[in-house]
DNA sequence: ACCTGAACACCGTTCAAGT
DNA sequence: ACCTGAACACCGTTCAAGT
């Protein structure tokens, strides 16, 4: 039904999925409007009839990553703590698998449905776990900070123009990195280097998540 | 002393500062080689005398605005708490009159001298604190990922290409943006808008470092 | 409505050359 | 050693035009 209309070889989803190949692929640099372009097959100034502006295309990316994380594990009936460190993990998972994405998630608001709908469902949460509404409401802003704050160190630790390294590479990385801090000057992070260059590891964001949220009620 | 040498009209200092002044006066995109160049009269190809390319002036200027945050506050006497309270409330007040620069700090991982030295005085603190270290350590990673975090959302909310506006200015604008909410399909977020509006403040900035704070010892 | 061609005002970086 | 001029291979975005 409707008329066909011209030509229609394009769409918001198809710009997105483009871009969001190159930034796995080739790094947040390589994400251009005529890179992108040229991927789908199409002229460059063809973008500008689906978003205003590149901005745009990369907020759309922000969203499409958000709305990829289901929230019904929330909504179980498994203690609310584990509830969320569920859907934190779900969120640190995926955004993992696209390292160049995570740093856009801190560069602008994230006032989209799909982040709205994660906050209420959040509150949900807080307020069943018996937080009064406002401790729920900065609970829930808390949470957020940390998760997104987490993986973003995380994701800079990895080169984004090759393929996402296991977890267990991105550590030994960071333990030969550390190896060379001189004992002398700074005696406590050499001696800690272990557990520092397991920063970037699933354990280190369990711990300070559950830290989190045991202050929280 | 020693040789003059050609003409030293620069310097990496000389530079930064450019760099950061432009990010200032005119946001990310405004902080090109070129533009450092030109506004200190010199041609583009100059600052490669001095940084290897463009991803290194911008690492720069994450070390000189952490270098920035004095660190005797960690050393005082006052309860180990309140000092890392103080020291956080530094940085987010000097990276908040930086807004471009606070996504900065998560887009390279942050090995300098400085951010080590910040390291190992939190090492201390925490350690003072009864700690042990493998805890301390994960905390400290716990509460730089908060601190940055919370500072890279709340800098994200303001438009960086004009002067840093007062806090209650920030909070004003998001209590507007937040009016929008539909009340019957978001209706803890309608219910708690005020206290979401007030997430970009330094209240919520204390409350929830002070949870964190809490959890951790 | 959707797409193209061509153009404008920019980029980062490299290279050979001057002092 | 430090800086310049010129060039290369790119950018994002706009405008007029075609279907």
């Amino acid at each position: 039904m409707g008329k066909p209309g011209p030509k229609r070889t394009l769409s918001g989803d198809v710009i997105v999925t483009a871009a969001l190949a190159l930034l796995d692929e080739r790094g947040a640099e390589a994400v251009s409007v005529r890179g992108i372009a040229a991927r789908v097959g199409v002229a460059p100034n063809a973008i500008y009839t689906y978003f205003p502006d590149k901005a745009a295309v990369l907020r759309a990316i922000v969203d499409r990553l958000i709305g990829e994380q289901g929230l019904e594990v929330l909504a179980g009936d498994r203690p609310w703590r584990e509830r969320i460190v569920a859907v934190a993990l779900g969120l640190r998972e995926n955004l993992l698998r696209h390292p160049g994405a995570a740093v856009l998630m801190m560069s602008a608001p994230m006032d989209g449905p799909r982040a709205l709908e994660l906050g209420e469902r959040l509150l949900d949460v807080l307020a069943e776990a018996g937080l009064p509404p406002d401790d729920a409401a900065r609970a829930s802003y808390a949470l957020i900070v940390h998760v997104l704050g987490s993986i973003a160190l995380e994701a800079a630790e990895v080169d984004p123009t090759k393929p996402a390294p296991p977890e267990a590479e991105r550590v030994a990385a960071r333990r030969l990195a550390f190896a060379a801090v001189p004992a002398e000057v700074f005696p406590r992070s050499a001696a800690a280097a272990d557990v520092m260059a397991a920063y970037v590891s699933e354990e280190q964001f369990r711990w300070s998540l559950g830290r989190l949220l045991g202050g929280l009620a």
